[in-house]
Formats: C-alpha cells, sequence, structure tokens
RNA sequence: GACCCUGUCGUCUAGCCUGGUCCAGGACAAGAGCUUUUCAAGCUCUCGACACGGGUUCAAAUCCCGUCAGGGUCACCA
C-alpha cells in the first residue's frame, strides 16, 4: 500500500514551492491508488499559527487536494518522547544539561557509511563521521524536526517520503534513526528546488510566492497544477496543456527531472489563458461576480447575469488572468468610462469636424436600425465609411476609445451591441460639437 | 570552508539509460509579418542551447575522468 504524506509548518503560507511538493506526493498517491496524508508539523509553538494551518488547507482544498487523514506533531509529544527515552535506556542516546540546569537528550551518532537509494537521484552515499550528535528532545521538552518526522513517518505506514531538494542533508541522520529506533526505511524521492527569475530560492522579491495570491491575482486551480506539472517533469510528446485526470495517469516519479527549474510568470500567464479561453462562463461569472462587487461595479441587488456571461464569453478567449476582466471591461459597467488620455489625444482630436460629423452620423444609422444586432450594426458601419470615403480603421478606433475609454478590447461591433444603443449614443454624442 | 545535488536555446523542457535517425525537437518570452477592427487573441516566420577541457569510439548531447559554474545543507527552525 503506497502511503504518502505532505508534511507542512504552518509558520507561513503555502507557497509555490510546498504547492509543488503536495502535488507530487498527491498525484503519486492517486496514480498508485494510494493514501494521501496531511501531518502539520508545528512543534515549533513559537513561530506555529493556526491562522497558518487554515490558509494552508484552504489553499491545498482549492488546488483539489484532499487528503485521506491529518495529524498534528503538536499532539503527539508524548509519543516523541516515549521513544527518546527508549534510546536513553539502550545507550544510544544521552542527556545533555544546558547552564540552567536544563536537559536535553541527545542522539550518539555512529561513525559509518550511509546508503540511500533516491528514486530520482539513484544513490548517494554519506560519512555520518562528518555529522554531529543529533537533539532529539530539545531543553524545552520539545522534539526537533527530524526526530519527529522519522517517528511520524515510521508510526504512520508512510512508504514514500516524496520532498524537496532541501532535505537531502537530512537524510543520512534521518536513516540513522531509523535504524536506531528498528523502523522499516521507506524509499525516497527528492524534488528539485524552484528558483525564482535571480536564480536564487523563490521569494517575495521574485514576485508571489503564496498560493493563495495567486488565486486572488486571476489564476485557475487548473492552470497553475498544470504550471506546476511542467516544472521539473514532462508528459513526453511535446504537450504542454495536461489536465491533473491525464496527469495521474502519465506520472511516474522516476521520470522527474533532477534539475532545479526557474519559475516563470510569464509562461504561467500563457497557461492560465490557455484554460480561461475553454473554462465554463457560468464558472467564470460566478468567480467574477465578488470582484466586481469589490470594485463597485455591480451591486447584488441589481446586475444581469446574462449579460454577463455575454461579457465574459466576449473577454475569455483574451485575458491573461481572470482578474484583467475587472479593468478590461468596466466600461460596460460604469456611467462613464474611464478614459486613457493618451488614447484620447492619439484618436479623439475634438477639433477634427470630420470626426465630429462621421460620428453623428453614425449615432443616426444607430438609430435607423430596423433590429439592433452584430451584423446590422457592422453593415451600417461600411456604408457610412464608404459614404464618407473613409477607411474603416480611421473611424473604429476612434469609435472604441469614444465607448471604452481603451485602445484594446474585443471587436468593436460586438462592443456596440452589448453596451447598447442608448449608452453607445450617449458616448459617442459627447465627441459631435 | 566541509559535505551533498545539478549543469541542453533568456526560461520550461524532449533527446541521454539502450552512442549513429540531432549541424539537437517543442513550448514560453523576444523580434518580424499576416489577420486591411485594436489587442495582451489567432496564424506564419526569425533569433536562440548540448558549461569547458581531456579521453573511449569509425562515430558522443548521449559513456568515462577532470575543471568550472549554479544550488542545497551544515540550528535545542522546520
Amino acid at each position: 500500500m503506497v502511503r504518502v504524506r505532505f508534511a507542512p509548518s504552518p509558520t507561513g503560507n503555502l507557497h509555490i514551492g510546498g504547492g509543488r511538493t503536495a502535488l507530487f506526493n498527491w498525484l503519486f498517491s492517486q496514480s498508485n491508488k494510494g493514501k494521501f496524508i496531511l501531518r502539520i508539523e508545528d512543534t515549533d509553538q513559537e513561530r506555529s499559527k493556526k491562522e497558518f494551518v487554515d490558509e494552508i488547507l484552504y489553499s491545498l482544498k482549492w488546488l483539489g487536494f484532499n487528503w485521506d487523514e491529518i495529524y498534528y506533531q503538536s499532539q503527539r509529544f508524548e509519543t516523541y518522547r516515549k521513544y527518546a527515552d527508549n534510546l536513553l535506556k539502550s545507550g544510544l542516546a544521552y542527556i545533555e544539561k544546558s547552564p540552567e540546569g536544563k536537559e536535553a537528550i541527545i542522539y550518539k551518532v555512529p561513525a559509518k557509511k550511509i546508503n540511500i537509494r533516491d528514486l530520482i537521484r539513484g544513490e548517494i552515499e554519506f560519512d555520518s563521521s562528518l555529522i554531529k550528535d543529533q537533539v532529539l528532545i530539545k531543553s524545552d521538552g520539545t522534539p526537533t524536526y527530524n526526530f519527529a518526522c522519522v517517528i511520524d513517518d515510521a508510526e504512520m505506514e508512510i512508504s514514500h517520503i516524496i520532498r524537496g531538494d532541501d532535505h537531502i542533508s537530512n537524510t543520512p541522520k534521518q536513516v540513522l534513526l531509523y535504524e536506531a529506533l528498528g523502523f522499516k526505511i521507506p524509499f525516497f524521492a527528492h524534488l528539485p528546488l524552484i528558483m525564482g527569475i535571480d536564480g536564487g530560492r523563490l521569494s517575495k522579491r521574485t514576485g508571489a510566492t503564496a498560493i493563495s495570491d495567486y488565486r486572488k491575482n486571476g489564476y485557475l486551480s487548473e492552470a497553475l497544477l498544470n504550471y506546476l506539472l511542467l516544472l521539473s517533469w514532462s508528459p513526453g510528446g511535446n504537450r504542454e496543456i495536461i489536465g491533473i485526470e491525464e496527469a495521474v495517469k502519465l506520472f511516474d516519479i522516476k521520470t522527474v527531472n533532477k534539475t532545479s527549474a526557474t519559475f516563470d510568470l510569464k509562461k504561467l500567464d500563457w497557461i492560465n489563458n490557455q484554460y480561461l479561453k475553454n473554462a465554463d462562463p457560468e464558472k467564470l461569472a460566478d468567480e467574477l461576480i465578488p470582484l466586481l462587487e469589490d470594485k463597485k461595479l455591480i451591486t447584488k441587488e441589481k446586475f444581469d447575469r446574462g449579460n454577463l456571461l455575454d461579457l465574459v464569453k466576449l473577454f475569455q478567449a483574451r485575458l491573461p488572468r481572470l482578474n484583467d476582466f475587472v479593468d478590461w471591461a468596466d466600461f460596460f459597467f460604469l456611467d462613464e468610462p474611464v478614459m486613457d488620455e493618451a488614447a484620447v489625444k492619439k484618436y479623439l482630436d475634438a477639433d477634427n469636424p470630420l470626426l465630429s460629423k462621421a460620428f453623428g452620423l453614425f449615432v443616426q444609422s444607430l438609430d435607423n436600425l430596423e433590429e439592433y444586432e452584430i451584423a446590422n450594426i457592422e453593415s451600417a458601419f461600411r456604408q457610412l465609411v464608404a459614404d464618407l470615403g473613409m477607411e474603416a480603421k480611421q473611424l473604429i478606433h476612434p469609435i472604441r476609445v469614444a465607448l471604452t475609454g481603451k485602445t484594446i478590447g474585443p471587436g468593436l461591433f460586438e462592443v456596440i451591441y452589448y453596451l447598447g444603443k442608448e449608452r453607445s449614443k450617449k458616448r459617442l454624442l459627447k465627441w459631435v460639437r
């Protein structure tokens, strides 16, 4: 039975690196029909916070990782103590007194060669004579990381330990403890680290690192997962877009790369857009509603869901992040569009009589339409442009800016249609002298 | 400093195990163009890498050795 665990320490949010470790553990458990266990490593009573536990659990759920069992190390202190006492009795550990008279339990590290077989890296050899004696129970009575970790992994019958590269040098210390305690040694797989763009560890300086920040910024969990998957693993066949169900089928821990990967926000944006394009508009609308309320663009009582769905369909193919909708589509919700000054300067010369005339005539032709629909709006526009002897784009850009305040956006005739006749007219008339 | 891990386009990677099909393939980014309606959308094209040096071999990105570079760890933090 495959049993893996993800063991975060609640001294901060779940970050990208932790999310990736959780992903690979979860994937491995799913593809082997095993169990995914969550263990909260809250032995540091100073730095561990309940709010971080909540945040971590929330983020894991958002990513779609459901755990089969959950444990808290802070509830298992007697267990660690019991094993430490055993080691004391068997003479493998000793007591050290601090100047204040407090006692810590220390493991006497024997000198020997330790071989670790890593599923990703192959054999790694260590010489334990280079490792100093290890504290098991600190003088405040709490266990150290390496000690609690080994006892828990053994008691929880973890079969495969999949964790970050930064734990490689902890492994020989832990293997020694497995042997001293008479536990069976599990399989190890050390994942390469994710680096920031500056080459060092991923940090706040190099971009948001908390998983929850990505959710807040409009990334879909499917997209984040897909991106994280591609960091140090490849499904082969030049595939870039791969869903989690398929990944479960194709994943093999032995094919994970050994090299650390640099986190690239641009590629994440691209993947996010790929998912946004194909996402269910209903689902996107649900996520957008609170954001739009937040920006006071809509209110609970007064908004048309059908209309919002139309707008989502109009924009979803071109959004890198869902949140961009709020800025890009604001003109649909506001009484007056927020004007981009540079765009106004470039396209809406108030002293241009031709522009004023064209706008006036276009407003008339909107009024004369039998049916206010996209195709009719376009043909009326084409007719007008032909009559005036203008190029279409000479008028399209100014109209877009007048209606939306921006130079970018969906096709103009869709904009005019969804904005509605009255509002379109009103915004155009503003520029008619 | 010691120990450990790693080294293919700017970035993520395929290929490496089982040498020849690789003067190295794909994706993101960047640049150019097309789409005569913009664009962060779409399409086309371009730029761009086997860290270096030695071996082994008829033949090396692929095997071996060394060098260099990057990263990680050396806590009564986890």
